[in-house]
DNA sequence: TTGAAAGCGCTAACAT
DNA sequence: ATGTTAGCGCTTTCAA
């Protein structure tokens, strides 16, 4: 495996023209360009990346911070990201942050160190301090699924999670559920609080009860469903419908329901955020309000890719909020 | 954002000292180490990886291509690997192929362009001259998944699919079906080939009649799956129970049997490779013999790293079998 | 059209 | 204990 000086070597020409042909900058005779490029192929020769985005300054990595990309939801977000970034020559590097302030903070120092040019981030908590740290860094960051409120000045792609939230409890409410409770996600996340927020804009709206003990805090991971509805189930008077902040959650709440042999919707009626069904098995079908995550990856990374190529574009801050698509399945 | 350079001037020493006192590498005093500590801290310095391993020589990120990170299996090895890198101050590079011989070449010159120093790879098809070619280079590969025949030399793991198959096959004929069929994957890919080769030998085993007609090829994924089971369906006489290569299909081929009103196991039984349900809500629950994803993914990174700190063990060429377990579920 | 030379940020001999 | 120097592989002025 030869680098461009031993090309240069083996031909008997200068680096800096070798360099010229291979990237076809410059001028350079079609005679010389021919047999460099005809070198190149011969000797198997892949330009050593590091070395060139170190010379010219300019990476061709971006970064993605998401909590678990075992969620299929964020492995959807990652792909289109992922689709965008590699036809626009880049390439993407995926850390998981487990839902974990610690390790976000790591995979964002990792990343950094890794010089990559431009982030979105799925941040946990409300912590502003490492991603205001980023900004002054220069570095363009586009903010997915959660964002803090604190945080003006950055991009984002997200939907409007209040309004959601109300359309998703109105389906409960329309079909004549008046014990709603919720399962909600952390409150220090906009995702947990603005959904939670819109819950009970819907109720207040409908004129129902908000009963304290009938909203339980989970983490968006799956134990915290089961262990949510657990507690609901065990109350004097459960309410007979709720609405999940997240897909993971309404997955362990319904398992739980299942394994007591209570019907769904029967006993109690379920609606989830983003409980997008990839096997088209999932049983009973989860009505659910979903971001299109494939498009939420396509969009961040094409504002990213923007903020990288125009210097220009890099203050001007682009909030776009998507349309979630309700889902009517079966489980109300 | 300072570099060693900036660092060095700000405290009127010089690099290779500041270098020193951040790598805690070579001699020095405590006094200065503390100096430039602080300094560093206080610039919010970050080292950059990229120029640091262009002059060491070595790199600190491995590539992983598997075919579609949506699939959860291939999620989880990814995850697995990831963690293990990670606790070893290691990057992973993920790329998918798409099942797509020209999108898994591509992704791995862009991989060797960014130096990797390692490589897992879910190869697709069994052309070998991509991968003999790494090894050549140097670069430590480890097979995972599909494991072509032709390949000698590799390390590898992977479980014994052709084992595999016929346990998973015994089980429909224990349960006294004798009409059973097969979708199997791309008989290129060693997973196909041996599943399909397994079934085979158990049926023989058996004393049980192959059916041409019942053998559907499909390619891995979800329409694939659907096609098979349609043309199954279509036959004057289909069979009574399937064996599906993997999950994506099976998904494919129940949904079509449910869509159709037709039962499971009641019409048809299914059982599948790798069919794991994170959600634990997949009604009906698959049989399926399944490799733990994560326990490949610690085990080829374990193996890998071993291979870029050993430079002994380089030409100890380990192919680990893994145990597959039977997940005992509803579908037969 | 081509070559020589500088230098990206860092590490590691070698020198002091 | 610290500084000086060379150079990783590449791009990019500047000269020729």
């Amino acid at each position: 495996m030869l680098n461009l000086k031993g090309i240069a070597e083996e031909l008997g020409l200068s680096v800096s023209t070798v360099s010229r042909a291979i990237n076809n900058t410059g001028r350079i005779s079609e005679e010389t360009r021919k047999k460099v490029l005809e070198a190149a192929k011969r000797y198997n020769y892949i330009p050593n990346d590091i070395a060139r985005s170190l010379r010219s300054k300019s990476g061709n990595s971006v970064g993605i911070i998401a909590s678990d990309m075992i969620n299929s939801f964020y492995a959807n977000v990652i792909k289109g990201a992922q689709s965008v970034l590699r036809e626009n020559g880049f390439t993407l590097f995926v850390c998981n942050s487990d839902e974990d302030t610690q390790l976000e903070q790591e995979a964002l120092e990792t990343l950094l160190s890794k010089q990559i040019c431009g982030l979105i981030l799925a941040s946990v908590g409300e912590d502003s301090e490492s991603i205001r740290q980023l900004i002054k860094l220069g570095t363009p960051v586009v903010l997915i699924d959660n964002i803090p409120d604190d945080l003006e000045g950055f991009d984002s792609v997200s939907i409007d999670n209040i309004n959601a939230a109300i359309k998703l409890t109105d389906q409960l409410i329309e079909h004549g559920y008046q014990k709603i409770g919720m399962i909600s996600g952390p409150m220090s996340q906009s995702t947990g609080h603005d959904r939670y927020l819109g819950f009970k804009i819907a109720m207040g709206k409908a004129g129902l009860p908000m009963r304290e003990d009938w909203v339980v805090k989970g983490d968006f991971k799956k134990p915290s469903g089961r262990q949510a509805m657990r507690r609901l189930l065990s109350l004097d008077a459960p309410p007979e419908a709720i609405v999940v902040a997240n897909n993971y959650m309404a997955y362990g709440a319904i398992g739980v329901l299942k394994e007591k042999g209570l019907a769904v919707p029967g006993d109690m009626a379920v609606v989830a955020f983003d409980a997008i069904d990839d096997t088209g098995l999932i049983s009973p079908k989860i009505t659910s309000m979903n971001q299109d995550p494939l498009e939420i990856g396509i969009q961040a990374a094409t504002i990213l890719l923007d903020k990288i190529n125009n210097g220009q574009s890099k203050k001007i801050y682009r909030n776009l909020i998507l349309k979630p698509s309700l889902y009517d399945g079966e489980s109300w």
